[in-house]
DNA sequence: ATCGAATTGTGAAATATTTATCAACACGAA
DNA sequence: TTCGTGTTGATAAATATTTCACAATTCGAT
């Protein structure tokens, strides 16, 4: 396998590539060995275009008769997107949605793992919450430092919401998935992803509107 | 206020229309009545090129010494994503993630509304969870119809998510929030937003990594 | 009055992403 | 073997989105 240069994987492909490891695995478990391009796409419900053009830019090849192997391009995308020594997942904030977050996700992936919480709540703070201790926020710095944390999900209170970023940054994160509904800024190197439920509702809710 | 034709929009720009509104809310609160493209610009984490782009499709204009009117600003944006009678929206499935969407939304927006919840655990339904009532299942379909509801945020296991989406797209659902991790597939007419939680953690971990 | 600094609005360019199209290939059937 | 069908891979075209660059405007200071 040449040295691809992934870094310029475009970031919709990447999402993709998430998902249809996925449903490759899926697919495995219901003992599929190959896939064509127009399967994995009705799954995911886009065309066979688009799912070629994304194995291409990682450089995966199929056959014309059989399509794709599916167990080599799940470990290829694993090469891909996954980082061998793993990445550690803290979430930041263990409200209703940073308790969802935590036990929607906890164990999905080998590779990547959430493995503390952080809140200011003494009643929720040095105990198991969702599956995962519980730390005093006054904690997180040394926390991420320690662990080497890498990725922060940021789920406090909107008006916490900067002063936890920087406390975020001055330890040295290297990505804050953010979503509170208070946009936030991060210097070069940090990469930011920002979602508001409020956001994508009222999206929705325009196209559907007929008037 | 000349009739736009506000249907081409493009998303990201109504994903950002949202977002100024909320800021111009705050803004007001604090007293202020005018704002320049580069502090929206700002406080957004845009530039200011991209805000004045997104007003000029909306057909706003502002002054060269005042900038924008915050005030005027916000009820043009509420006149073009609002609907005017307003519009309704239900939560299926009531695990933390729905519980944790409903909570955070109730009372945000004046024009929509979480108006019910739906499950299948007898636990759950025929009481008030989260501040809405929370209905079984069964009663979907009627609900959807009697009410008019619009939209629907899906937030139901994943091995229940196709049939559950049925349900809805039987029952003349117009737009689908679906935070499962199964994509699906709805008619022409109908609108889908599919947000996953893992994928977005994985394309920041992809970001992150430099290996 | 005139200048200079700051701002808006917008055509054009750049970039990002998706889609159309089709040659090349592989295989099974006749 | 030859034909027909169905598939991949890839170039080119189309579409979507962001950014550049600058003319036009406003207003305060001199």
């Amino acid at each position: 396998m040449p040295n691809k240069n992934y870094q310029e994987i475009p970031g919709k492909t990447v999402e993709r590539l998430s998902q249809y490891r996925r449903i490759l695995y899926d697919s495995i478990h219901q003992g599929k060995m190959n896939i064509y391009s127009h399967e994995l796409a009705k799954m995911m419900n886009l065309t066979s275009v688009q799912v070629r053009r994304d194995l291409m830019l990682i450089g995966y090849s199929g056959s014309q008769s059989k399509g794709y192997v599916i167990k080599d391009l799940v470990a290829l995308i694993g090469n891909i997107i996954d980082s061998k020594q793993g990445q550690k997942i803290i979430v930041v904030g263990m409200g209703n949605l940073g308790r969802a977050i935590t036990s929607y996700f906890s164990g999905k992936r080998e590779k990547l793992s959430i493995v503390a919480a952080f809140d200011n709540d003494l009643q929720k703070t040095d105990r198991v919450v969702s599956g995962v201790p519980c730390y005093h926020i006054n904690k997180l710095k040394d926390y991420i430092q320690e662990e080497g944390v890498s990725i922060a999900v940021l789920t406090v209170a909107p008006e916490a919401t900067h002063e936890v970023a920087k406390l975020l940054l001055d330890a040295g994160i290297k990505g804050i998935l953010n979503y509170t509904s208070v946009p936030i800024k991060v210097p070069e190197g940090v990469f930011l992803e920002e979602y508001d439920i409020v956001t994508s509702l009222e999206k929705l809710a325009f196209m559907v509107k007929a008037e």
